[in-house]
RNA sequence: GCCGCCUUAGCUCAGUCGGUAGAGCGAUUCACUCGUAAUGAAUAGGUCGCCGGUUCGAUUCCGGCAGGCGGCUCCA
């Protein structure tokens, strides 16, 4: 055998054979003692790690007695994890080998893929990346096989003396060990160091010289053979060393890998995919909406087609709430700052608030003032105006729970390098509501919102949610009240949370500083996640504003307020929906909802009688009778995602009819004229399709 | 806000190693056009993002600004 066998299994000593019992796959086996994970999964090639009693442990090592082991395959997610995160350091190998002074940051795996974080003098440019890939590629080509090596903390710092970001770590993680190991010190940190033991992972080429190293955690494949070449340095950006704006900022590189390369194909295929749905393009391309440079960033135009598409929502949620025990209420989108103080919002948020607007200031001819000015804002929530609402007069628990709801616009000043498209903008909607009720009502109140919520989501074709508690952080001083309020809201928000059955993730230090919130996160038609409504219990602004409502005791109490927003902002969930249909809208959503075409110039006239039968009804229907040939026409209808294409000719005008032509391409020829409008009304009556 | 890249016709993009520019789609016009994804021809359309600098000359090189893209940080 060779020496790498050797390396493999380096406590393998000349003792006598001793037969262990160890679980199996859930079977109970025996094994010799010193058996290793490569020996045990020899025969499975795409084993590549293995858990023991829990924990992923490199194959090389050896398998303890009475232990419960369990193969790993490349293609399950801890495999993959494995994969992304042993390719990360063939890249960080590679980039060490081409930039000698380039020093290593973390290297984790990610969602689909990794990064490794360098300090280097230059950027990396496009042309760099194709050089890494390649030399990647040589170092896959050797065969070098990971080892691992557990040192103590000076045997770490000696290897690491080279590498001030690993000596940070190292710094990071014994501190601590010794504080008790109680937050997570570092973010990433721990996939470098890791609690207990400090390991070091080497590369090892072919001839058994250990030619890189890293402080790692592991564990990593066996060998670089597993990478294949169905890997890709996808592009690089600069990060922050450890999340901190305030650390230096350093060169990071995101790659992928997958088990084969047709998996690395669908990879790339999904990101095309992902591009093709972007709602920048198709907004652009369907002449939705647009961000003209002379207004400003993030500040978006809705055209005509947009806007139906965005007055179709805003109408059916408007009615929705009516229904639902909403009040429909209206405020300005300015207010002296004044009123933000009262809420609380400014001292935390004045950042994010445009700046204010001085104005009503006077003076004499000398500039002196004579009168003091104010300032006003843009206002970038709506829940203090609802305040006013509710403190225009004295309420009674009658009234109670009182809901006021409008699509409050708002302004956020946004940094500059956040703004994205419509789901990050600057100026946008909120369908935004308040509900004040008694502190017992809160229960129910969060119950009715949480579903309102979903169904409405659900109307528009989203199905796939989760939810998100997010809480306070008791180390941070930007929540305000007691940690009894907290305990009180964040237990009512839980508890109707868990009643939907939906899975709950936990989100600590999410909430805003005066509530804790529960958030809807809802997966679109290609699986990415979008967060969409927020229902978040406050128990400050109420106090801060003094509102109270006459019990039927005839004491004075203050209501709870519940702020509820159903999809964020209209703007945003447009955004949303364009890339979720990839443009294709249901019919009561698109803004041409039939587009009638005529075989020849003969039979416009015929289905100009048809469109205005269809425009009788409120279908949007346009009869196309430009000079364009009729294949051309049918091409711009498809490219439109026009839903309904209707279609005549001689056959059709000889029975009374029209031929359909769908977005799939499917054709129903010859329905007669009413059954048509009949079946269109139908279906943008459902919703649906 | 930070780092990198980008900004040429309505859109997508060529191009000029410094001598003021081109394609496809779209638009307009004319002709053509009777069955399910591109009929043909012609025409119009650009101070090459904005402001400065270098230069005989800048769309091209340099700087600043604005906007965009990819990340980071942030996201009531």
């Amino acid at each position: 055998m060779s020496e790498n066998a050797a390396s493999e299994a380096p406590s393998q000593a000349a003792a006598p054979a001793e037969s262990i019992s160890i679980t199996r796959d859930g079977e109970t086996a025996s094994i010799e003692r010193g058996t290793t994970g490569t020996t045990l999964f020899a025969a499975d090639k795409t084993t590549v790690v293995m858990r023991v009693d829990g924990e992923l442990w490199d194959l090389s090592r050896e398998i303890p007695a009475g232990a419960a082991v369990e193969a790993v395959d490349i293609a399950s997610p801890d495999g993959l994890n494995v994969l992304r995160h042993s390719t990360a350091h063939v890249m960080a190998q590679a980039v060490q080998q081409l930039y000698p002074e380039a020093k290593l940051g973390i290297g984790p795996y990610i969602t689909d893929g990794f990064y490794f974080d360098f300090d280097v003098a230059e950027p990396f440019t496009p042309e760099d990346l194709k050089k890494i890939e390649k030399a990647m590629q040589k170092l896959i080509n050797q065969t070098q096989q990971f080892e691992r090596e557990v040192v103590s903390e000076d045997q770490a710092k000696a290897a690491m003396a080279d590498e001030p970001y690993k000596l940070e770590l190292l710094g990071v993680a014994s501190a601590a060990a010794g504080a008790g190991g109680a937050a997570e010190a570092a973010e990433g940190a721990n996939i470098e160091v890791g609690g207990g033991e400090i390991t070091i992972y080497h590369n090892v080429d072919r001839h058994g010289e250990r030619i890189w190293s890293d402080l790692c955690r592991g564990p990593h494949l066996p060998n670089t053979k597993l990478i294949a070449n169905a890997y890709a340095v996808m592009r690089s950006a600069a990060a922050y060393w450890r999340g901190k704006e305030s650390n230096p900022q350093l060169q990071r590189l995101y790659g992928t890998a997958w088990p084969t390369k047709d998996d690395l194909k669908a990879y790339k295929e999904r990101l095309a995919e992902a591009e093709r749905r972007d709602h920048r393009r198709l907004g652009s391309e369907l002449d939705l909406f647009s961000f003209p440079d002379e207004l400003g960033s993030g500040l978006p135009l809705f055209h005509p087609k947009g806007g139906i598409i965005k007055r179709e929502m805003e109408d059916y949620v408007r009615t929705r709430h009516i229904e639902a025990g909403f009040q429909y209420v209206g405020t300005p989108h300015i207010s002296k700052d004044g009123l933000f103080h009262t809420s609380g919002h400014l001292p935390y948020y004045a950042d994010t608030m445009f700046p204010p607007l001085h104005v009503d200031e006077e003076r004499d001819a000398e500039g002196n003032i004579t009168k003091q000015g104010q300032d006003y804002r843009l206002k970038a929530m709506n829940c203090p105006m609802h305040n006013l609402i509710y403190r225009s007069r004295g309420r009674s628990y009658r009234e109670l729970p009182m809901r006021l709801f409008e699509f409050g616009s708002v302004y956020r000043y946004e940094k500059s390098g956040v703004i994205h498209g419509l789901t990050r903008v600057r100026g946008f909607a909120q369908d935004d509501s308040h509900s004040y009720v008694t502190k017992e009502q809160a229960p129910d109140e969060v119950r009715h919102l949480l579903s309102f919520v979903l169904s409405l989501l659900r109307d528009f074709g989203l199905d796939d949610f989760y939810l998100e508690l997010s809480t306070r952080d008791e180390d941070s001083e930007k929540f305000i009240g007691s940690a009894e309020q907290w305990a009180e809201a964040t237990k009512v928000l839980e508890d109707v949370a868990t009643e939907t059955g939906l899975e709950l993730v936990a989100d600590p230090g999410g909430a805003a500083y005066y509530g804790p919130k529960i958030s809807v996160q809802a997966r679109d038609a290609i699986g990415r996640t979008w967060q969409m409504s927020t229902v978040q219990y406050d128990f400050n602004q109420p106090e801060r504003f003094g509102l109270e409502y006459q019990a039927a005791d005839g004491t004075r109490q203050e209501p709870v307020m519940i702020h509820a927003a159903k999809f964020g902002s209209i703007e945003r969930f447009l955004g949303v929906l364009t890339e979720h249909y990839a443009g294709a809208f249901p019919v009561w959503l698109s803004p041409v909802q039939v587009r009638a075409i005529p075989v020849a110039e003969p039979f416009n006239d015929y289905l100009t009688e048809v469109v205005a039968k269809l425009q009788a009804a409120g279908v949007r229907a346009e009869l196309e009778d430009s000079s364009d040939r009729f294949p051309k026409k049918i091409r711009t209808a498809s490219k439109d995602k026009i839903p309904f294409v209707l279609i005549a000719g001689g056959d059709d005008v000889d029975a009374g009819a029209v031929s359909f032509r769908f977005r799939d391409g499917s054709q129903d020829n010859q329905v007669p004229v009413d059954a048509a409008v009949a079946r269109i009304l139908a279906a943008i009556e459902s919703k649906e399709g």
